[in-house]
DNA sequence: TCAAAAGTGTTATCCTTACACCCATGT
DNA sequence: ACATGGGTGTAAGGATAACACTTTTGA
């Protein structure tokens, strides 16, 4: 049996919170130059009953904010996920966590920041149509990369991947598939964060802003696996106020799908699964008719099987 | 910062292999008197590069075994999940990993044995009609559980619980929350693992067979995640011979749900969905009319967004 | 009066479910 | 003959997607 010496156990968290229509993230500084990073802490096997546990007390400690909604993503473990740890440090491995707040909850400390969740991966907004970043450098420096494979098989494996990931060909844009296409991204050298693990200066423009470590990793797993579950869980409430019309509802629901959504259908899906209920109370007005408010009706979890936001997307035109 | 002393990493992993319509596991001995365990090993982070790549070595220098597919499930860090820390060891973290492999690819050594999953989670398997352990015991000692709780929300919670988790009263029954009812029994005291861990005797008859540590929970979290991703991941071709009839991957898939399908629209849904291609060749007979021989086809995945095998339950009646 | 948003109604299409039935082989 | 498994056809029902249209407010 090998030694297990050196080994750290960090949790961070990933916490999304709404701000009119822009899913933001909670940021700290971090000892990279230029870049923020997530919040995190050591584990503490000591006094730490559970990891859970240990995430809430270190969040509460460097943000003085008390988490509502906490899920384990992935534990990442990768060799030099850290730069440091090639100064000689420890092998940390970080447990990484969803974590859902909702806003104005807590006002953050002047050292934190809510920042939008679409500056680190701006190729998987579509609220405004493909992003123009997709067609003017992901995809021409992308085939670049399918071309310069040394062997034929390797660069089919390539150019399948990219179709996949990216849409490309006939294939359709998955909203879920959000670390794939990050993980592409990094191995074709495109983000910030593949010259930097290698010592290597950066080659052209990077994508997106980089955030330090693997931390855009740990982000795009959180995005995924959010996008993911609004669709059978109805995790969208932790993120809404107590009250809320039918409008706010959906573009909540664009904002964490980062895609517009078809405006009548989906007001019949939320009402036809009885995901909410009327509070008889009327919106202040915004801009139109005034709207009915709704509030989450907890009853669904126990009727349905997989309460949800079904996401009736929309195709062709304009917003509605 | 508090000290972060005594941390060990494990890698544990649920090794899936199919014997004729029985989904199986690998277990090893354990410390544990009277229980097996699941192969694990610690994770070196001098000599692993990845978490992954630690589980492989493990699992090859334990069990002799090389893996093909591996994907990380979860990471367990719950006070005492192993009962010798309460003798002064240190705090394990495990990682848990989900594995499948083909039978027969490699045959297992004398100390390790591929076993029955439903042994140790025979709730789970409703292939034969309603398992009678449910109306039997479970039930029964899961009502009186609900109504000993202190307060009237308390007891309202748990029956939510139960209705929700074993489909009692106009519930369906979800394949997928294997967890669910595991934590519930074993918070309702109906497994001996929750003696065991609070160093109490055992009240009434346990149900299923007990593991080692929190093996059990592991192996819970396992079943559920590749019951969920059987249906959009074309994973159960891990499990299946290069050629196989439509009968055996329905008894594959069968298998693993815990549950039966509808025959005719079962091939329908993989035929429709472009799954498999045949082979041209014609199976040894069986019993009946000799089959055709189909192979997956990998062409799948570049096609359809979400290819996996769809589950048409079969409702009433016997098989078919 | 127009823009913006709230709402209602209807239809075509696809997918799922369920049922009925015929085919080929071994005992 | 009949049991066992292989394989096809089709019709009902539900969910989704797409379209058209009315209502109510503020600027």
């Amino acid at each position: 049996m090998r030694s297990v010496s050196g080994v750290v156990i960090e949790l961070s968290a990933v916490i999304v919170a709404l701000s009119d229509d822009a899913p933001t993230i909670l940021l700290v500084p971090s000892e990279d130059v230029g870049a923020q990073g997530l919040p995190f802490g050591p584990f503490d096997p000591v006094g730490d009953r559970t990891l859970e546990e240990g995430l809430r007390r270190g969040v509460v400690q460097q943000a003085g904010l008390t988490l509502g909604y906490a899920e384990q993503l992935y534990t990442f473990g990768d060799r030099f996920r850290d730069p440091q740890e090639r100064s000689g440090g420890p092998r940390p491995v970080s447990v990484g966590y969803l974590a859902l707040a909702r806003q104005g909850d807590d006002a953050p400390s002047p050292r934190e920041s809510w920042t939008d969740w679409y500056r680190f991966l701006p190729w998987e907004d579509w609220r405004g149509g493909t992003p123009g970043l997709i067609d003017s450098v992901i995809v021409p420096r992308l085939e670049a990369w399918c071309a310069a494979a040394t062997s034929k098989a390797e660069q089919q494996r390539r150019r399948d991947r990219t179709h996949l990931t990216f849409a490309l060909g006939d294939a359709t844009w998955d909203n879920e598939r959000v670390l794939e296409r990050y993980e592409l991204l990094y191995e074709a050298q495109l983000v910030a964060e593949s010259a930097r693990d290698q010592g290597k200066p950066l080659l052209g423009v990077a994508t997106g802003t980089p955030l330090a470590k693997d931390h855009r990793r740990i982000l795009a797993t959180a995005m995924g696996r959010l996008r993911a579950k609004i669709k059978y869980r109805p995790v969208i409430f932790e993120l809404m106020p107590p009250a809320f019309t039918l409008l706010q509802l959906q573009r909540a629901a664009e904002a964490l799908a980062g895609g517009r959504l078809h405006k009548q259908n989906f007001r019949r899906l939320v009402a036809h699964e009885g995901l909410v209920e009327p509070t008889g109370q009327i919106s202040v007005q915004t801009g139109g008719r005034p709207a009915e408010l709704f509030r989450f009706r907890r009853g669904v979890v126990l009727e349905r099987p997989a309460p949800g936001v079904r996401l009736p997307v929309k195709r062709g035109g304009k917003s509605s």
